[in-house]
DNA sequence: TATGACAGTGGGAAAAAGTGGGAAAACGCA
DNA sequence: TGCGTTTTCCCACTTTTTCCCACTGTCATA
């Protein structure tokens, strides 16, 4: 169970230190894919597995099916931890995050989202003023 | 399982390196096909056959699956890979995946697929707008 | 407050990957 | 057979990646 949020910096060789409370539960081997709302997600090995095979299930006899395995496995990349448990972001990834210099790791159960730290903080001002909104679902749901 | 994007350069005499994540998995001797949405298909050996068996196991009598078979199987062509890791594309792939200089690999679970640099951003756009689909699929996968 | 440990970050050097080009071999055609 | 073209193999240069080390700031402890 992933939780918290962690703050660091993108090197200009593109490589970007874990969170050390996330190193644990990620392993040294995790995959990375693309996210929505402009964010990755990272997934520790196994958690990856039972989304491929669910993938692999589908069809590629339609278009659409076909259109959703490319964005989902192209856009992944299996990432390794350095010595200093650092991971490298492929070009691709850095480039649809929209990700600078600031990242911003926040763990959401099972998997670990990265976000550009501009991003990220408007769209939590964003989340936060709908937060009330949100209170009111969550009650109708029995969660407060 | 091939995931991942990666880009390189078919020079005058139409060779291309293999992106150095998906040698192994290919292994040397390898089957290029014109595959969907004008891009080529990469698969190992193994992967082929099971494509290639499945294939015959489609009917004869229907004249959109004999076309179909025509489609996949003459324009297959075992290639293999040289010293340097690089493979040939032969001409009549070449031009029907109408690449140029910059060429895309795209790992999509058993394949590997090919594509000219630029009609792969533009596909990707394309693809990257129907993201509130993507995430209704998502969730019926229960990745989220 | 001083000290040690460690996470995080930056940078240098070695290694490997990617790319281009030349020479030899093979091929096609007259 | 002889010539020109294409293919194949090999080498070399350049860029990228990888590995390792060092510096800095923070935190806990003495």
């Amino acid at each position: 169970m992933f939780i918290g949020e962690y703050e660091h910096t993108l090197d200009e060789k593109k490589r970007v230190s874990l969170p050390k409370q996330f190193r644990g539960a990620l392993g040294k081997k995790m995959v990375m894919t693309r996210g929505l709302d402009n964010c990755l997600f990272i997934y520790p090995r196994g958690a990856w597995e039972k989304v491929a095979a669910k993938l692999q299930s589908l069809s590629f006899a339609q278009a659409d099916t076909r259109g959703f395995n490319r964005f989902i496995l192209s856009g992944a990349a299996e990432v390794e931890a350095d010595g200093s448990g650092r991971i490298l972001i492929p070009d691709h990834q850095k480039e649809f995050a929209g990700l600078k210099k600031d990242v911003v790791f926040a763990g959401v159960s099972d998997r670990v989202e990265v976000w550009d730290a501009v991003i990220w903080k408007s769209y939590k001002t964003r989340i936060e003023k709908q937060a009330d909104q949100m209170a009111e679902k969550l009650g109708e749901i029995g969660v407060l």
